[in-house]
RNA sequence: GCCCGGAUGGCGGAACUGGUAUACGCGCACGACUUAAAAUCGUGUCCCGAAAGGGUUGUGGGUUCGAUUCCCACUCUGGGCACCA
């Protein structure tokens, strides 16, 4: 036989198949559709790195799997060339950025041909291409006309280096995520799409998507929802300030307001506010400060009061302060908060800072698990205080043994009416445990309500407790009352024994955690108090009666921001409006669609806030298409994740001039069944697309309600270094070298089988050797490859139906890795068989024609076999030869395994272990001792347990 | 801070619904072939131990006849969100 030469037959069977046309797709409503899809890639000038086919050699693993399992399949590639990193590529090597890209996409296609891939390369879409961009346009103009794209001039994030204008989703940490510029805050007239429209949709259909969990949660993150109430705070004189909370049932503890600096309430009262110029210093303040500036974590909290300006708190009518801080943002909710000091993290750190009123509303609530309320005895509500006393000398702390219950507490007891907690601790513990002289240390901020059964009085409790902190001056002790000695003894314990595990109090946790704290918050939900007629009820519970009480109404929120879709750069596609001096903003008719991307001369940004194309001035005037009076068109192009956000749906009828897909074309192959691409995608082209698509259902264009049912995230490869893979690092490895050296299908193994495929790994050029050998050796067993006479190998037979089993299903879930691992399994076991029949190398052939596409068609036809293996069907396995005649039993003595031994499937259970019982190795472990136990696992294993 | 993942030999990793932990591959060691080397093939390779045996899936506990797998606490690590009220 031949030597292996993978160059010679690589070229061959890529050659072949393009002739041969076995890639096209059309539809066949006979045949059930696939519809495999990849991300497709921006064609940078870099080139591919070895890292950039591995999804694609996944989807085409799959989409060939799935084509010889007798499905119609959509596997298409195109490329993604509008934005900046085309346009400063351009800039930079001083080319137009048409001619760069179009240099790139070459490029691109000829790595991605020598690695074998079976693309429909008659569906191939490119985002630049007027062609396509007229339908990116058609889009946008239907979500003008539905008014889901509008203008505003609100300050957006603008990258000084870019001198663009960007969206909320294109910052990284406050930085521009392209350059990692910090982004400033410029007011400037923009394009907005509402997404935030489609923000419930998008969040709640996320649930049935077969998506990774973690990308779903990502998208939960961004869109971030949030119920809560909108509350009217009326002014003294009479104007008022809307607040959003999700908390509304801490009201009662809403001691102050803050707005945020840009909020209209300022300018509208300027002649109310008597410090005026010290509010307007600071609202300038604030405007210089980039995003990062202000939202630095660990930041002190700033702010202004409003003076002159007093708000009523329409829960209980009390006169509260108004004041701006920058920790209110003006894009979130309504731009202002009540704001409750005792019950949120942030008011509380600014209350502090101003000294302003704490409140505290919310109590939590422990039920007693060791001594729970009991059913039907009466319940008693008490004021309690625990004394916590620490001897400064031992650093222990005094505590009370009492025999009889078998309890150990602090000194403790009820406050009685108009007494301070501070005197009713000191009166307890000097009643209990005689120590009289206590330096007063705080009392811990908040209390705790318990639910309790007191056993010495036979009732039910309910105690709202709270913990006074002493310092123990000297041991002088006064005389204990008798009665009191005899019931309990007076003890001392560690500060780690503050816990509810070692202590009776269900308060003790709390106490453990609040008492090295210098001020302590409370921030969960609990029981109300000082909250009128709510006290005493659960603030879960009454949170909507409390809004309904104060005139509010209960509303959701979302973090989603509308997309900030202009930008000021040459290389997008042009927004289709235009601008008359009469009728204003006009949409481009749809017959003149495109709008054709001008030749300019100077396609740098300008950094004006217009964009290059605002120059072209035979371009920019043209007649009102309505009026026919002056107009000038829009100059503002779309961002990069333009072209992306409906790309899928053009693949499926790439030509139409008509439409933007026929609709029967659609039906037929929507949804993408199985999207494959990063994992970085996940807040941007994920959710830009899911929204586009979701538009496209509303009108019509397409018949399903999600774009992907199917995700996979492609795990990174990294460099042998562990770093990122990058020419900054130069630790790139080129693709093509890798094909040139040990050919495509070693490399696709080899990508497959480094690891899980949603899994990062460092690519390892000596491990490559492995994917080779396997190849070589699948090379090698053709020779020994018999037609007839071969005599029937039971064994060989079983692993070979079993390998088909777990083949395809490995394949159907992405685990590709253990797929590889058992053809070489199966590929071994023909080496070791004497001789090898020719069905069943051409089983082993065709399942791994999917991976090795080359040399198993080269094998395929070797053995007489007219068309590819890729057009040949799929083995199926037959479930009777998977069951061999025997199994093993692994035989067990108290877990450990000490024996197997083969027996007949059929064999029953008293059968199985009486033979294990009788067992040598068995009967020497047991030594005489009578099993106490015989476990038997089916098929599998005996426990004999015997101590 | 909150929310998701992950941790298994020298390395990449495998293990079905709780049932023989370390499959498969790399590397390494030894052997065969060779004048020699490479390639190839064969054998061995979790740790301690001469052996018998014992130990081992990040750490500590728990449930179970039996835990990589389930529960609790913790450590490290990757990612998302974060002054979003």
């Amino acid at each position: 036989m031949k030597e292996y030469d993978h160059t010679e037959i690589e070229k061959k069977w890529q050659k072949h198949w393009s002739k041969k046309g076995i890639y096209t797709s059309k539809e066949n409503p006979k045949e059930p559709k696939s519809y495999v899809l990849d991300m497709f890639p921006y064609p940078s000038g870099e080139g591919l790195h070895v890292g950039h086919p591995k999804g694609y050699i996944a989807t085409d693993i799959y989409s060939r799997f799935k084509k010889m399992s007798g499905h119609n399949v959509l596997h298409p590639m195109g490329w993604d060339a509008f934005g900046l990193p085309a346009e400063n590529y351009a800039i930079k090597t001083k080319t137009h950025p048409r001619d760069a890209v179009g240099k790139n996409i070459a490029r691109y296609k000829e790595q991605l041909s020598g690695i074998g891939f079976n693309y429909d390369w008659k569906r191939e879409i490119n985002t630049t291409d007027p062609g396509y961009y007229k339908w990116t346009q058609w889009i946008f103009l239907q979500m003008y006309k539905k008014g889901l794209a509008f203008q505003s001039n609100d300050p957006i994030n603008w990258c000084p280096s870019c001198q663009t204008g960007l969206a909320n989703e294109d910052l990284d940490d406050g930085k521009c995520e392209r350059c990692g510029s910090v982004v400033e805050k410029r007011p400037m007239r923009q394009w907005v799409l509402r997404i935030t429209e489609y923000a419930d949709r998008l969040l709640t259909d996320l649930g049935n998507l077969n998506w990774p969990e973690s990308i779903k949660e990502s998208q939960r993150n961004w869109i971030g929802k949030s119920e809560g109430a909108e509350i009217s705070f009326k002014t003294k004189d009479s104007s008022e300030i809307r607040v959003f909370t999700t908390r509304p049932d801490t009201i009662f503890g809403a001691t102050y307001l803050v707005l945020s600096p840009e909020h209209e309430f300022i300018q509208k009262n300027e002649r109310k506010i008597s410090n005026i110029t010290e509010v307007i210093q600071y609202v300038e303040k604030t405007k210089n400060k980039t995003e990062i500036e202000r939202t630095a974590v660990g930041k002190e909290k700033t702010g202004v009061q409003l003076k002159g300006i007093t708000a009523i708190n329409p829960a209980n009518n009390e006169e509260i302060p108004v004041w701006i801080a920058d920790y209110v943002l003006t894009s979130y909710g309504t731009g202002a908060i009540m704001a409750v000091p005792a019950h949120d993290e942030r008011d509380f750190e600014f209350a502090k800072k101003f000294d302003l009123p704490i409140r505290e509303v919310v109590v939590p609530n422990i039920i007693d698990q060791r001594n729970p309320p009991v059913a039907g005895k009466k319940s008693v509500e008490r004021r309690n205080i625990h004394a916590i006393v620490r001897d400064p000398k031992t650093g222990k702390y005094l505590a009370i043994k009492w025999p009889k219950f078998n309890w150990i507490t602090f000194p403790m007891g009820g406050v009685e009416v108009g007494e301070s907690p501070e005197v009713a601790a000191r009166r307890e513990v000097l009643e209990e445990t005689g120590f009289k002289n206590l330096k007063f240390v705080k009392v811990i901020d908040g209390q705790v309500r318990a639910e309790y059964f007191a056993t010495h009085k036979d009732e039910n409790r309910v105690a709202y407790t709270t913990a006074v902190v002493f310092e123990l001056e000297n041991h002088e002790q006064a005389e204990i009352d008798e009665k009191e000695k005899a019931q309990h003894e007076v003890t001392w314990i560690e500060e780690k024994q503050i816990n509810y595990e070692y202590m009776t109090h269900a308060e003790a946790n709390f106490w453990r955690d609040r008492l090295p704290q210098k001020f302590s918050q409370y921030t969960g939900v609990g029981f109300l108090v000082n909250s009128g007629e709510f006290s005493g009820k659960e603030s879960e519970q009454v949170k909507k009666a409390i809004v309904d009480s104060v005139g509010g109404k209960m509303v959701t929120k979302y973090k989603l921001r509308d997309w900030v879709f202009s930008r000021q750069r040459y290389w997008g596609e042009p927004i289709p409006l235009i601008h008359c001096e009469k009728c204003g903003v006009v949409p481009v008719p749809e017959k003149d669609l495109p709008v054709k991307l001008p030749d300019v001369k100077n396609y740098a940004p300008t950094g004006t806030g217009e964009s290059p194309l605002a120059a072209i001035e035979k371009w920019v005037h043209v007649k009102c298409p309505t009026c026919k009076g002056k107009a000038k068109r829009e100059t503002n192009t779309m961002p990069q994740w333009a072209g992306s956000c409906w790309y899928y749906l053009r693949y499926m009828d790439p030509k139409n001039k008509k439409a933007l897909v026929d609709p029967k074309k659609e039906k037929y192959w929507a949804p993408v069944d199985v999207y494959v691409g990063g994992a970085e995608h996940a807040t941007r082209h994920l959710i830009y697309a899911r929204f586009w698509h979701k538009f496209l259902f509303d009108i019509g264009v397409v018949s399903t309600i999600e774009p992907f049912t199917r995700l996979y995230n492609v795990g990174l490869i990294l460099a042998e270094d562990g770093r990122k893979m990058s020419k900054r690092y130069g630790n790139v490895i080129n693709p093509d070298d890798i094909v040139a050296t040990y050919g495509a299908d070693t490399f696709r193994i080899y990508e497959m089988f480094m690891g899980p495929f949603t899994q990062a790994s460092a690519w390892d050029t000596k491990s490559i050797m492995g994917s080779r050998r396997f190849i070589e050796r699948i090379w090698r067993l053709a020779e020994k490859v018999k037609a007839e006479g071969v005599q029937p190998n039971k064994k060989l037979e079983t692993l070979l139906h079993a390998t088909i089993k777990k083949v395809s299903a490995d394949i159907e879930t992405f685990s590709f890795n253990t797929a590889v691992s058992s053809l070489m399994i199966l590929s071994r076991e023909f080496e070791d068989a004497s001789e090898v029949a020719v069905n069943d190398f051409k089983i082993l052939l065709q399942l791994l024609a999917p991976f090795a596409p080359h040399v198993t068609d080269e094998l395929w036809t070797s053995l007489g076999n007219k068309k590819t293996i890729h057009e040949s069907m799929w083995p199926t396995f037959d479930p009777a030869k998977i069951v061999s005649d025997t199994v093993k039993i692994v035989v067990q003595v108290n877990g450990k395994v000490r024996d197997e031994f083969e027996i007949g499937v059929s064999a029953e259970e008293n059968e199985v272990k009486e033979r294990a019982l009788s067992r040598e190795n068995v009967i020497k472990w047991l030594n005489g001792a009578v099993p106490k136990r015989v476990i038997y696992v089916k098929g599998k294993l005996v426990n004999i347990v015997i101590e």
